[in-house]
RNA sequence: CGGGGUGUAGCGCAGUCUGGUAGCGCACUUGCUUUGGGAGCAAGAUGUCGGGGGUUCGAAUCCCUCCACCCCGACCA
């Protein structure tokens, strides 16, 4: 391909609305471009990067026996409400009504859609098990998209489907899925890592997300070198401390901290280290049907934080929210900032219809002794407060996030704490949609069950960003082979001026395509440096400089997207010099 | 939703406080020169100053209102 027959729309400067560096990448070296947010084009450059993912992605599916079908992006609610879902989703998908007035949605996803056709096709346990994926756009009306396609509202998800006629089969499929994954995002070239996942609204039971490893990542996964051990922090276990509770050494003292309110603060103005300081989450829950809302306490170390997850899977706290000010000051006649727990646990005694207050410690909290609260007064805190002594024995539970040093909850060595940006999922649903929807066959012996379901699912779009999000230097995107758009650029110094690099250029060109590398020459009438900046913005790993300099000596230069400097490669060959170091993006 | 911010040429920005009829860099067009790291000179084209309403002799600038977009949202701030 002839840059001046493609259309490069590189941009010297990123669009103000970037802030990430591959959604500033991606609109800077014209791969994709707004039309609102949280929509976006595809231009030819990254169109071509899209399809080779979803290539690859596409071959290890059909590999490890998937079907690929086509489903319509557009749903009619009746299917929605069978499994409940119809109100369950909220406002998070679009609605939409056809000129009979009957409601319909934009897919954020579709088990419904699956299960649907599954029923009506697969009768026989002869017929099992089937895995049908397939690869379109879905719509999701986040609340905040941001970060440009690594969370947009309109994204491109490669999802899939199995159904097996038991729970053996099911895990069968499940695991076969989660290998052609492992394939996927080895083959793509990426750093990624398979953690144990929250199963989140989907339900069901054993779960993976599959995560590409990057600074700059949402979520945190933790690891350990030694086992194996890899989970979302969410989920990851924070064990108790193996050390017994100390007896306690100090009375109970209060202290002046005036406008002293985090546990930094506290810990910096009295001296004490941080791993003394217990923080107070105020949380409320909501029964609902009229009963009242239930407020609780929640206690972690000064330097921990709180992990949503966890709280929300305890007994009357799913779901839960933060407390308003307005909530704390009249429950705990207390002021935000220097809240405690000690004293507000005997709220009880008091007349009037208030209860205790429920006060839930993280395991490490309630190994502490002689450790630092909110005073519940303005500018004054409590330290060497003791369990037992000062206030009573609290509702324990594992409510923070592991950080790296804590020990694997296998036991067998310390975690490590990442970021990574969820590229793929996998589930194992069970039978929660298909009993809803009647999903069954007639097993060996005429009896009628449902069938054992599992989902997968790949962010297509997502996977582009967070490939760039890992390979990317100052200069622009370095693609890994298998994704880049071009493969090789071949970079004439003076295409128009100098009839030897012209001839040089396009027998390069020629040699590399005729070999089936993907070949972009920048014949453009520019100067070196744009040619030059470009090709580097843009990313393509591979390539050629060609100049009359070089051609004197009868030698090209050849350097790698990653490589501080050029090698010398003679010009008759330099073809297979490249070939040589393009890496095979097929299957191992 | 709550809080903060931004909207002026394709992109990045100044001008707004203190009202006087719109500017800079890059990109674009033409010509000449230049040609191994984002060129130089010259000439040129490009704007309902986010929309609507108001104040004023006069509004990008002051007031009201709507819209779009961006950032943040557990240390009870």
């Amino acid at each position: 391909m002839r840059a001046t027959e493609y259309y490069l729309a590189t941009l010297k400067e990123a669009p103000q609305e970037a802030e990430l560096p591959s959604h500033k990448l991606m609109l800077r070296a014209g791969l994709i471009r707004k039309l609102a947010s949280g929509l976006y084009s595809w231009m030819p450059l990254g169109l071509k990067v899209l399809r080779k993912v979803e290539q690859v992605v596409r071959e290890e599916m059909n590999r490890a026996g998937a079907l690929e079908i086509l489903a319509p992006p557009i749903q009619p609610a009746e299917l929605w409400r069978e499994t409940g879902r119809w109100d369950l989703y909220g406002p998070l998908m679009l609605r939409i009504r056809d000129r009979g007035e009957r409601e319909f949605c934009y897919a954020p996803t579709a088990e419904e859609v699956l299960c649907d056709i599954v029923r009506k096709e697969v009768k026989s346990y002869r017929q099992l098990p089937v895995n049908l994926y397939q690869i379109q756009t879905k719509f999701r009306d986040e609340i905040r998209p941001r970060f440009g396609v690594m969370r947009a509202r309109e994204f491109v998800m490669k999802d899939a489907y199995s159904f097996d006629a038991d729970f053996e089969g099911l895990k069968r499929s499940y695991s076969a899925m989660y290998d052609a994954y492992t394939r996927i995002f080895t083959r793509l070239g990426l750093d990624f890592r398979a953690v144990a996942a929250d199963t989140g609204e989907i339900g069901g039971t054993g779960s993976h997300e599959f995560q590409v490893i990057a600074g700059s990542g949402e979520d945190a996964i933790a690891y350990c070198a030694a086992s194996g051990y890899a989970a979302n922090v969410e989920l990851a276990e924070a064990l108790a401390p193996r050390e017994p509770r100390a007896a306690p050494a100090h009375e109970m003292r209060k202290m002046s901290t005036p406008g002293k309110h985090t546990c930094e603060e506290v810990s910096e103005y009295l001296h004490i280290p941080i791993e003394k300081t217990v923080k107070s989450i105020v949380v409320m829950h909501e029964p609902g049907e009229g009963r009242a809302p239930e407020m609780a306490m929640l206690l972690v170390r000064g330097d921990h934080t709180l992990n949503e997850v966890k709280v929300s899977k305890l007994p009357r706290l799913n779901p839960f929210r933060f407390a308003t000010d307005a909530e704390i000051r009249t429950r705990l006649k207390a002021p935000p900032g220097s809240l405690g727990p000690v004293g507000q646990r005997g709220r009880e005694a008091q007349p009037g219809t208030e209860t205790a207050l429920r006060v839930v410690a993280d395991r490490t909290v309630a190994a502490m002794s002689d450790f630092c609260t909110g005073a519940n007064e303005e500018g004054f805190h409590l330290t060497g407060v003791n369990w037992g002594r000062d206030l009573a024995e609290p509702e324990v539970a594992d409510i923070r996030n592991v950080v790296a040093g804590d020990p694997s909850p296998d036991g067998k060595g310390i975690l490590e704490v990442a970021r990574g940006i969820e590229v793929g999922h996998v589930f194992q649903l069970r039978t929660a949609y298909t009993e809803k929807m009647g999903v069954t066959y007639i097993d060996e012996k005429g009896a009628t069950r449902p069938m054992e379901m599992g989902c997968y699912g790949i962010g297509v779009t997502r996977v582009v960003a967070a490939a760039i999000e890992q390979n990317h230097d100052e200069r622009g995107i370095i693609w890994p082979d298998p994704m880049a758009p071009f493969v090789v650029a071949v970079v004439p110094m003076g295409y128009r001026k100098s009839e030897a690099v012209k001839a040089a250029a396009d027998s390069l060109h020629a040699a590399l395509e005729a070999a089936g590398a993907e070949v972009l020459l920048d014949d453009r009438d520019e100067r070196p440096g744009v040619l030059l900046a470009d090709q580097e913005l843009i990313g393509i790993p591979h390539r050629l400089v060609v100049g009359e300099r070089g051609l004197k000596e009868g030698v090209v230069e050849y350097q790698h997207r990653r490589e501080a400097a050029p090698t010398r490669v003679a010009l008759d060959e330099a073809a297979a010099f490249v070939r040589s170091r393009l890496r095979d993006g097929k299957p191992g």
